[in-house]
DNA sequence: CGCTCGATATTCT
DNA sequence: GAATATCGAGCGA
């Protein structure tokens, strides 16, 4: 199964699917499809795919989380409401996606969205890597095809009207739990989730780093 | 294929 | 001053 165009797409994920732990919701996004609507002269242009991997960064629970330390400028939207988008810089170079999620007991958590399998607006996303036919598997390199920007920090994710909305997709029949990557502390958790299988006919056979 | 390294803003020590 | 939720270039095999 492919996807020509997600101009019929069911409504988008509402912000109770984001109160959950940030690990549950983590591995919940895997087979559910991101969408950035891009504006282009003459209307808007949908680029999309389904989310295939995903890491949960907690708070005081995780030494590797930024929110860890407390509320800097920096990861004040970890803090805030459920469901919005947390971009960040990295590395002096990079800007990485999340979405804040975290259940009613915590105060701050957000789930890194590290790759992407494309369905529609390859084009556009080819044209927008420029240096590389690696479109979206790696948290920096979604950013760069799809141009999210820390313009985009706090945008509500769970409203359909939002630049970036997350859809219900065919779900996955199989995932596997490892590590999280690039970082140094709270190195053993299990909080990366990265899908294996769909319930169609797509088949992913590895992610390509 | 694997390894090393530069870029360089924000935060931490 | 050091580390960092990354990527791609340059190198050798």
């Amino acid at each position: 199964m492919t996807i020509e165009s997600l101009s019929h797409m069911p409504a988008c994920l509402g912000r109770t699917f984001y109160e959950r732990d940030t690990a549950e919701v983590a591995r919940s996004l895997l087979g559910k499809i991101f969408v950035r609507k891009l504006a282009v002269p003459g209307g808007i242009l949908k680029l999309g795919g389904y989310i295939i991997e995903t890491e949960a960064y907690g708070y005081l629970d995780d030494p590797a989380s930024h929110a860890f330390n407390g509320l800097r400028p920096r990861n004040s939207v970890m803090f805030g409401n459920v469901g919005c988008l947390y971009v960040f810089f990295v590395y002096g170079k990079h800007f990485c996606a999340n979405v804040t999620a975290r259940n009613r007991d915590s105060e701050a958590g957000a789930v890194l969205i590290r790759s992407i399998l494309p369905l529609a607006g390859q084009g556009k996303m080819t044209k927008m890597r420029r240096y590389s036919k690696n479109l979206s598997f790696g948290p920096g390199r979604i950013t760069q095809a799809m141009s999210i920007t820390p313009a985009h920090n706090g945008l509500d994710v769970t409203q359909e009207a939002s630049l970036i909305t997350i859809h219900q997709g065919q779900g996955i029949v199989d995932f596997v739990t490892s590590k999280r990557v690039g970082i140094s502390r709270a190195v053993d958790r299990p909080w990366r989730y990265t899908a294996t299988k769909f319930t169609s006919d797509l088949k992913i056979e590895s992610i390509p780093r």
